[in-house]
DNA sequence: TTTAATGCAAAAGATTTGCAACATG
DNA sequence: CATGTTGCAAATCTTTTGCATTAAA
């Protein structure tokens, strides 16, 4: 899935404001990074990136790969789908629920809620494909992390 | 955080049940890796799991946690938060979305709703801590890995 | 020209696999 | 007792890091 050209130069555009603001330098291997991932409708993982890139930079290595997308991360640029450089965690909890995820220290708190259990989903949504299971993700910052405890 | 006694043993006697039927032996490392993971309300990751599962089995190795969880997993005893086994992934969407995750081929399409940003949440979210962002994430089966595409 | 960024190679970390020894049903 | 399961060690795969070289501002 590709977006469309209007919007990709939005967000090219976006970027080499930020990195100017932020004095951080716009070298090719950046700009071609954040091009394939601004232009991709579908989340690509740091290989994905780099095979794309290599394309039109054959010398681009990996670790520049990996290195500019945690930068692009931190400067805000783009975000990491689900609680990101995490391991996989496990639950016994079968039940219906959803998570709060504190995006610091990555702890995990279910909780119940009938409402949510029932939310309706745009038509779109089943254009996708068959749908199993709906449920909500809050990202935010624990107690402990926060000093809320301190207080 | 600890799952209260009365629900482990319900979860102890499901997992001892469906292992009876699938002909899959009880061995004490299923049973007591299946026992952290059922007590334990903090979605423990498989090195999580095998630090505790070794206090009481020294002998215990990571391998066998490794295989004894996917294995759990596979027989739908546990799930596993997020978009399991995959790798971090990037998205360049900066606006308020959510998403449809193909829990086959891991696919992901974004998709808005208004209503989905704006539902409500139960009091005792805010009590984990800050609330930064909430998002909707539907799991279910792609069109192709469904199969729907041929039909 | 100055400083930050890259590529390389190696290290570190996480997860998986082959196989002989062992425990369960 | 037969077969599935374990532990070990090694392999594999992913991600990170140190450092000399190179390129951006």
């Amino acid at each position: 899935m590709k977006i469309r050209k209007k919007e990709v130069e939005h967000r090219m555009q976006h970027f080499e404001q930020v990195c100017r603001d932020e004095g951080i330098k716009l070298t090719h291997q950046r700009i071609e990074i954040f091009r394939e991932v601004a232009q991709s409708g579908d989340h690509p993982d740091a290989d994905q990136v780099f095979r794309l890139v290599r394309e039109r930079i054959p010398t681009v290595s990996l670790d520049t790969v990996y290195r500019t997308l945690w930068l692009l991360n931190d400067l805000g640029l783009i975000a990491t789908l689900g609680a990101s450089r995490e391991r996989t965690r496990f639950d016994a909890n079968l039940d219906i629920h959803h998570h709060f995820v504190c995006r610091q220290c990555g702890l995990t708190r279910d909780f119940y809620s009938n409402d949510l259990d029932n939310i309706a989903l745009p038509e779109t949504v089943g254009t996708f494909g068959e749908i199993e299971a709906t449920h909500v993700e809050v990202r935010g910052i624990c107690r402990e992390c926060a000093g809320m405890e301190k207080r």
